[in-house]
RNA sequence: GCCGAGGUGGCGAAAUUGGCAAACGCACAGGUUUCAAAAACCUGCGAGAGUAAUCUCUUGAGGGUUCAAGUCCCUCCCUCGGCACCA
């Protein structure tokens, strides 16, 4: 072999043309082998390239991709882009360049970057969100929701800016304030497009016991659905017929409710209008609470504030008594029934409102402990804090010395009877907002008539294409540029025929992110979003991987979208209910030194210039080995220096002489590192896997000469993390065919020929005992006894007790 | 406040799940090479004592279980993420 350099810019480039001439990345339709679908998150093709984040997590998943093949696979791994939002919008806004010319400008990059880190997808697949052929079925995702109830019209507030005229998405309000000129956000009602996703509340939570996630992605889904069990109280207004409900998750303390509480937005107060003595002071609290952000509202620190309702009373159906009504924007209109029941001596949100406003208060729960109960009671005529656990009921009638698991089923047993209450579930869910008044998105697909309402674009005339429009700004009263398109707005009803106007909302990001993973089953089919042979095929993603950030809500919502798609049956009953049946996610990249990277710290690693220093394969295989793939790293440069001269080292070998035999002992480390690198990647520990990769090659490397068939079953465990040097060495070395087509060896459990035991005295390791297997404890006592630094600590001393662990540990207790 | 993850050398971290703590890599020091430097290579590298063999101590703090604890149990402290008046 001759001697030369290593030169990665070469070979690199090389090998990605070979890979992308021979389509060894295409995954076929049908297959004698098993299927495998892994996804990675498809980007924000952002204008500031790939970021060394996404690297890390497609590197990852490409590994598995790569090995997965390599054992028989029939592997789909497709890319893609989610390229509607807002930066590039905003970019347009500032610069006039069509958002779609810049999509295309950045995809292209990205796509090339992509290519350069050698990453193995299947780009015969490769779909875009802005393309109308794809978001035509996610047009037509929302026609057939409004057809079955799912998505509705409502009043709700959005973020709105009154310095710059504009509605903003959440993201774009910092604390309370507006990200672009540092105003002060109000809320503004407006008719928005909602969807219905809390009708799947209970199945979205159901259903995570069908799926492979981390624990703590499946516990923040349950926080975020916020399922509780309680019950509906319904509360009679004294002197009229109405009455209000209540929701409570604590049923049990309803004696010792002392007033109740209404949202501002609460509709009983216009009502009762007529009887509210304070009317006008109760209306100017509500204007006032209104305005305020809802974040604001919900500030803890923040003091509570609320105004009674004079000449209204309540009547608790516990006890008859009659108890005082307040408005206070601490209670959420959107959350059980917008009222609550408070109870001041076990709520202690309640408790700070009735100190507040000196209002009654009644002990009903008392702790089962008698310390507990003394710290309880009455001290200088007021309870301390509230006690918000368990305990057995006092001062609750007849249901008094019942302890609070019994009473809460046994009071809304009697409220049944009675009909003041029941049984109910409620949810932290709410319906999702899905219209945003921009431009960068996909048209919402419906048409309002005058005389027919609401009707969706019939679906032969999808896709609603977005229309050219010469500014991307919002319009002054907050409506989508699309607004100000006259002559697009204006259509004819498809029921009618007669005169109707267009929907100007556009969906938000998540939309075309909501079902990608079932158009890549079938990327360019025109009649369905997917066929369903192909569907049934390829679906459920078998291992999906993205950012922690994208565990609520994008899993969420996809969750609810595919529950729905399946419902309908545009998602074949076989391919099961869920769309993801394992989930795991990356730890980010932090700039050198701990800090999050940015533009503004001037320490963002772009990878192109790493890979243009260093190398694709350094760079794929420093980011899998700098640490715990789950977890948050800083980047170190240094550290890539290190993986490029492991790389040296790699390539080096090929300036050995071939020997004739097999050494033994490489033998048995080739073996061990085989079968330690596919567990670790099954696993996600590539930091490990490269260590031992690394401990293989320096033993390699520290040989005089190197077998053919040691070399050949290295560069095929090595080539998942670095394909391109792995292929160039089995190209060199004269190997028959490419790396990349090799079988994955089996890891098998090896013999161990040689095992060593610990000898501890007292506990502590003082030797080793080099031997072979499933040596007796009779005999290894003796040989460990007899050895001179042993005996050193059992001279003089009586041995109590000897334990023995077979193959592990003898341990001498003097 | 609640939930989650974590705390091991100068740094990123390993530790077959209870059996020689610090593998692998970085940084650092000394050496080889060189007119010199870089690169490369070799050696050393948790702390303390000793010329040395070797010994003692050491996984956020304190207690416990065990022949044996970084790993299991209890109490506490700190850091980072998420949620946050959800009745």
């Amino acid at each position: 072999m001759v001697k030369d350099k290593y030169d990665p810019r070469e070979i690199e480039a090389k090998w990605q043309k070979i890979w992308e001439k021979k389509d060894v990345f295409r995954a076929k339709d049908t297959s004698k082998n098993p299927k495998f679908y892994v996804l990675v998150e498809f980007p924000y093709p952002s204008g500031s390239g790939l970021h060394v984040g996404h690297c890390r997590s497609y590197t990852a998943l490409d590994i598995v991709a790569r090995k997965r093949r390599m054992e028989g696979q029939n592997v789909l791994f497709p890319m893609g882009w989610d390229a509607f939002g807002l930066p590039t919008e905003n970019y347009a806004i500032k610069t006039g360049i069509h958002p779609a010319e810049a999509t295309k400008e950045n995809t292209e990059a990205f796509k090339n970057q992509m290519r350069s880190l050698g990453l193995s997808f299947d780009w015969s697949r490769e779909i875009n969100t802005t393309d109308p052929e794809y978001y035509k079925w996610t047009q037509w995702i929302f026609i057939q929701l409004f057809k079955k109830g799912l998505a509705y019209k409502a009043k709700m507030p959005i973020n709105w800016c009154s310095s710059c005229k504009i509605g903003l998405a959440n993201e774009e309000v910092v604390s309370g304030n507006c990200e672009r000129c540092g105003s002060k956000v109000e809320r503004k009602e407006k008719e928005q497009w909602m969807l219905k996703i809390t009708d799947y509340a209970d199945r979205l939570l159901k259903d995570l016991n069908l799926v492979d996630y981390p624990e703590r992605v499946k516990l923040s889904q349950e926080e975020w659905i916020g399922r509780s069990y309680g019950a509906e109280i319904i509360f009679k207004i004294h002197e009229s017929n109405l009455s209000v409900p209540v929701f409570t998750t604590r049923p049990d303390t309803l004696f010792g409710c002392t007033y109740i509480v209404l949202a501002p937005e609460h509709p009983l107060i216009e009502k009762l209008k007529d009887k509210i003595s304070n009317y006008n002071q109760v209306a100017k609290y509500i204007e006032r609470s209104k305005k305020k952000m809802e974040k604001e509202r919900l500030a803890e620190d923040k003091e509570k504030t609320g105004i009674e309702l004079l000449g209204v009373k309540a009547t608790n159906p516990a006890n008859n008594r009659k108890i005082p009504i307040f408005v206070s924007d601490y209670v959420l209109s959107q959350y059980g029934t917008g009222a609550v029941m408070a109870v001041p001596v076990h709520d202690s949100r309640d408790f700070v409102f009735a100190r507040k406003y000196n209002l009654p208060m009644i002990e009903v729960i008392q702790h089962g402990r008698r310390e507990r109960r003394r710290k309880l009671d009455f001290s200088g005529g007021g309870f301390k804090s509230a006690y918000e656990g368990e305990g057995f009921l006092v001062n609750s009638g007849k249901f008094s010395g019942m302890v609070s698991e019994e009473a809460k089923k046994r009071i809304v047993e009697w409220l049944k009877v009675r009909v003041s209450g029941s049984e109910k579930v409620s949810y932290k869910l709410r319906d999702w907002i899905f219209s945003r008044q921009r431009y960068w998105g996909e048209p919402i697909p419906m048409v309002f008539c005058e005389k027919c309402g609401w009707q969706p674009v019939p679906e032969e005339d999808l896709p609603v294409k977005l229309p050219e429009v010469k500014s991307y700004q919002p319009t002054e009263e907050g409506e989508s540029p699309l607004a100000k398109k006259e002559e697009w707005v204006k259509t004819k009803c498809p029921v009618c025929r007669g005169s109707a106007r267009r929907e100007t909302d556009v969906m938000p990001n998540w939309a075309g992110s909501d079902w990608y993973y079932i158009r890549y089953a079938d990327p360019s089919n025109e009649k369905k979003l997917a066929d369903s042979k192909k569907i049934s095929y390829w679906l459920p993603v078998d291992w999906y991987n993205g950012g922690m950030e994208h565990t609520t809500l994008h899993l969420l919502y996809s969750r609810f979208i595919y529950k729905f798609l399946w419902d309908i049956g545009a998602v074949p009953k076989e391919t099961g209910p869920e769309p993801y049946r394992k989930r795991t996610s990356h730890g980010m990249i932090l700039g050198q030194g701990g800090t999050k990277m940015s533009k503004s710290k001037g320490n963002v690693i772009n990878p192109n210039d790493v890979i243009k220093d260093f190398g694709a394969d350094t760079l794929r295989v420093y980011e899998m080995f700098m640490g715990p793939f789950e977890q948050a790293i800083p980047w170190d440069t240094k550290g890539v220096k290190g993986v490029r001269r492991f790389l040296e080292k790699v390539w080096g070998l090929k300036e050995k002489p071939f020997a004739e035999n097999e050494n033994k002992e490489t033998e048995r480390i080739i073996l061990k590192t085989s079968k330690k690198v596919s567990e670790d990647i099954e696993l996600l520990k590539f930091n490990t896997a490269v260590s031992s990769l690394m401990i293989l090659a320096n033993k390699l490397d520290s040989q005089k000469e190197i077998s053919l068939a040691h070399l050949a079953r290295f560069l095929i465990i090595l080539f998942p993390f670095a394909p391109h040097i792995s292929e160039e060495l089995w190209l060199l070395a004269g190997f028959k065919g490419m790396c990349s087509e090799q079988e994955w060896p089996e890891s098998k459990d090896q013999e161990e020929d040689k095992i060593s035991i610990t000898i501890q005295v007292n506990g502590k390791a003082r030797d080793r005992l080099e031997t072979g297997p499933g040596l007796s404890e009779k005999k290894a006592v003796e040989v460990a006894k007899e050895k001179e630094r042993i005996k050193k600590y059992l001279q003089g001393k009586k041995i109590k007790k000897v334990v023995f662990v077979k193959n592990k540990v003898i341990n001498f207790v003097v």
